[in-house]
DNA sequence: AAATCTATGTCAGAATACTGACATGAGTCA
DNA sequence: TGACTCATGTCAGTATTCTGACATAGATTT
């Protein structure tokens, strides 16, 4: 049946073609992932946590795009496992500010190489322009939902 | 603290907008859908439905990027508050046609005018040319995503 | 200074989606 | 024809995420 999704209107559907590529990009980086044991949302955290060192639970959660309660359950068994740590008490207010062991590190390095292959993939078949001319459009889409989400409380 | 993001590199990682756009766009379609008591596949699963009669369990899994088991569960429940019908017997193979009643026609209405405000709001900000870019570009992605999937298995 | 507002961390319960597994029908190939 | 492969529908159990709620710390306002 050859392989044709849904294709009466959806296909000229933004929306759906972003939900497509973002499913798609995800299953990529699953695949590559799950042999390392580790899922999208691990790898993100870490990879937030390697970029921005000290980022609180919320940040990390913003970061990832999950709540916090959900980060916090993740955080906890990273704690456990020894890839991240916390102090026991806030320096300042509640926030805990989260740092990789070097445990995390390591883990992270492995997995960093398997997303980077997913992601050079994805941008084979573009040139330069497309890429910059990618980057322009997704984060017009970005500012457009954005701000009429805030307009509008 | 004018939302910032994470912002050191992952801004220049063409996934993780990806994943922020894809986001944005899921978050804004679920304010718009809450109130109508729908969610977002629930949405998914009826415009299917109306573009594509006849789509079995199977086929809405994968238009609506979940599993068949999570569809079938969805399906069950639109089945019994009256939304699509489906035969008892399956009238080839075990494939069975699902099909839109009059109430399931009537509830995806509104709930079309209510995505399509966002998409609307989302493509508010482009011209022609960069719509037309933007489904190039989001098709090429699909595409070589894809592509390097079925290429290992 | 006191009150209000906002943001954070965390607990508990509910909803949702997923993995694993099974039987069945259809197409393929020897 | 018979064995094999593939896809489908469905059941059960697990896992993950979300919603709701609470107490607390800092910032803002009065």
């Amino acid at each position: 049946m050859s392989q044709d999704g849904p294709g009466v209107e959806l296909d000229s559907s933004l929306g759906y073609l972003l939900k497509e590529a973002s499913s798609a990009l995800r299953a990529a980086m699953e695949g590559v992932l799950r042999p390392l044991g580790m899922t999208v949302t691990h790898y993100s955290c870490l990879e937030l946590l390697a970029q921005r060192p000290g980022l609180s639970n919320s940040e990390l959660a913003r970061g990832a795009f999950v709540t916090r309660q959900s980060m916090n359950v993740l955080l906890q068994a990273l704690e456990r496992d020894g890839y991240v740590t916390r102090p026991e008490e806030a320096p300042v207010g509640k926030v805990l500010p989260t740092r990789l062991t070097t445990r995390g590190r390591r883990s992270l390095q492995k997995a960093t190489v398997a997303v980077r292959s997913v992601e050079d993939r994805m941008l084979g078949g573009m040139t330069a322009e497309e890429r910059s001319g990618a980057f322009k459009i997704l984060r017009s889409m970005i500012r457009s939902l954005q701000d009429s989400a805030e307009g509008a409380p």
